[in-house]
DNA sequence: CTACCGATCCCCT
DNA sequence: GGGGATCGGTAGA
């Protein structure tokens, strides 16, 4: 697929664009190391929810065009990183036409390549959103990531920004540009076929009856990356 | 200015 | 099944 082609797939209607970008890659390559080691990860995408703001009542668009949600009514393909409980980065691919603030959250993917990046980026973001630690206890995390399954390292919005060592800078940049240090790349031609599961939403009772149930989370049937 | 709470995750019981 | 960590966004005084 071209470019082109993949930038045509964010001007689909929000849902649609949720459902191709299962399958999808997440990647980050900064280019050799201090060492002149290499700094590639990739990971498949296994797992997004849709948010349908200003009327979804779970989105952060719902308060409309605020400093925060801004960056939703931009154009399709650009990144919203927002940090959740004071801690972690959560990665949203902004759908919709300029002035719509739809906006799709990448919940999981699953590593293929850095497995080992991937770790130390979840050990490197533990240790640091920590006040205070002891040698003991980051230890102890260390010996934790050591024993977690590389298909469990970004199974969740805010691990898959650890593993990533994404934040809010990264906003507003354009994810469909191949040149660019992070970016998403189309499902790969050969890729293992899947099946689409459609689901209620996570985390957001907040939003009230009429939004709870919204089928608008997708994931891939059987992937082990997938959330709990 | 203060109060409240969140598109999360981990650890304990 | 429950609570803590940690901080920015939003509303309200």
């Amino acid at each position: 697929m071209t470019e082109a082609d993949w930038r045509a797939v964010f001007e689909r209607p929000t849902l649609a664009v949720a459902e191709r970008l299962l399958g999808a890659l997440l990647v980050r390559d900064d280019g050799p190391d201090s060492a002149g080691g290499p700094t590639r990860r990739v990971g498949r995408i296994a797992e997004v929810e849709a948010y349908l703001g200003p009327d979804d009542r779970a989105s952060h668009a719902r308060f409309g065009e605020t400093a925060r949600s801004r960056p939703m009514y931009g154009e399709a393909g650009r990144a919203y990183v927002y940090l959740v409980y004071g801690m972690y980065h959560c990665l949203n691919v902004v759908t919709g036409p300029p002035g719509v603030p739809h906006a799709i959250l990448i919940r999981a993917v699953e590593p293929l390549v850095g497995v080992d990046l991937i770790r130390a980026a979840r050990l490197d973001a533990e240790v640091r959103s920590r006040r205070s630690l002891g040698s003991a206890e980051r230890e102890r995390i260390r010996a934790r990531l050591e024993r977690t399954p590389a298909e469990r390292l970004t199974a969740g919005p805010g691990l898959v920004g650890a593993g990533f060592g994404l934040d809010r800078s990264l906003t507003g940049r354009d994810l469909l540009d191949p040149a660019q240090a992070i970016h998403l790349e189309p499902k790969p031609v050969g890729a293992p076929r899947f099946e689409i599961a459609v689901s209620a939403r996570i985390g957001i009772g907040f939003a009230g009856p009429d939004w709870v149930d919204r089928p608008w989370r997708f994931t891939i049937v059987g992937n082990p990356s997938v959330s709990r």
